[in-house]
DNA sequence: CGCTCGCTTGATATAGCTCAAAAGCTGTGG
DNA sequence: CCACAGCTTTTGAGCTATATCAAGCGAGCG
């Protein structure tokens, strides 16, 4: 259903300056991921976590038949790869190409209180989407993912969706088709123009927030 | 839609056994909730967390039409209500009759180190049920709740549903009604067998986990 | 210039929702 | 112990939002 990338990116590199949250005292590389290539498999038994410097990753599940389920997606600075207990329970993928800040664990030396806000939040995210995918209509979704996208970049009345319209679909539990008729829906209405399929300017920011709920 | 009782209990009592997370050295006291009653609210402030001694617990939220998302539902053992930063963000109720040990935040006891694991579970959980939400047939989310509430008491064939059809039908994502047909398609096909409303017995565990996907 | 791939648009099908009513439980009072 | 009230659950009939299937479109690329 899904084509899945596996190109792993093998290349890294060493320059980049240091983050807040040292990995042991020595600089943490700076990794690069092409578009569609793997950054862990579900399964693996690495539990490190990332930092994204740029770009966007997408964080999801499949089921046996191909159907596959979205349950984040993470832009610039943002952090993730923390549910790794004893092995990843997702798969992620850079969107596009992407630089990360790799955190391997390092004996002796205790994260929790760093991890556990970031946890919550992302616990409190994850919950938050499941009123949405559980409980909104079509429209409903769309507009709550819009503003969400738009909060997570500042607020501009313009945003970049660096995900495919299949990536939406399958983040919001539907179908392509169902995304792309709800887009132009709003913007016959006027409540979005596109520059570019993936630019898209917010014309009528109130009347998106109202179709929430 | 759903009626939300808000009957809190008042009374609480000092004489049950300390638990494994000290509060703060002092004996931790055994709160009653009734079945209905609400434990915290969206937007409360006290940043508890609780661990049920026996009964049910549902964490939910809601829209402004009365739809509700009912995110998790907790069983004896479980802890739970650590995601407030500020404030929570969801509604927690009791769902029959309940008691909890409640752990106060203690000045200068940080308790990062217990809280992360269970955050993340908490997290996992919560991501792997968007995909049943998100991706899933009604028959596949019902068959997937039967076999987690299943594995939650203990593998048993028996098994005990302290919720009602509303409350499934606003875990999964789906109306009562939907609910109600499904296992009554299961009932009629012999993979469950119903022992009253809320007790029943699976059948065939390979049929039932087989219709996960 | 023509292919490919992602997107859009249209027509039709269907899973699950809504509305309605009947059937079981549970508790209360006589 | 029975009868009745107020629930929750089940069942039925029809409807609708979204999925599915199918065709066209347009931008980027060799």
């Amino acid at each position: 259903m899904n084509a899945i990338a596996n190109t792993r990116v093998p290349f890294e590199i060493l320059t980049a300056p240091q983050l807040d949250v040292p990995n042991d005292g020595r600089p943490v590389p700076l990794s690069f991921f092409n578009a569609g290539s793997e950054i862990y498999a579900q399964g693996e038994k690495v539990a490190s976590h990332y930092q994204i410097e740029f770009g966007a990753v997408r964080i999801y599940r499949l089921l046996a038949d191909g159907r596959r389920q979205i349950t984040a997606f993470h832009l610039a600075g943002e952090t993730f790869g923390f549910e790794a207990d004893l092995a990843h329970h997702f798969f992620a993928e850079a969107i596009v190409t992407t630089g990360l800040r790799t955190f391997r664990p390092v004996a002796g030396l205790d994260r929790s209180r760093e991890l556990l806000p970031l946890a919550l939040r992302c616990m409190v995210r994850a919950q938050e989407h499941l009123l949405v995918v559980g409980r909104q209509t079509a429209v409903e979704r769309i507009a709550a993912f819009l503003i969400d996208m738009a909060d997570r970049q500042g607020e501009l009345a313009q945003i970049e969706l660096p995900m495919s319209r299949q990536d939406i679909g399958d983040y919001l539990g539907l179908t392509i088709e169902t995304v792309s008729r709800v887009l132009s829906r709003l913007r016959d209405k006027g409540v979005l123009k596109f520059h570019g399929l993936r630019i898209l300017e917010i014309c009528k920011p109130e009347t998106l927030r109202s179709m929430c709920e």
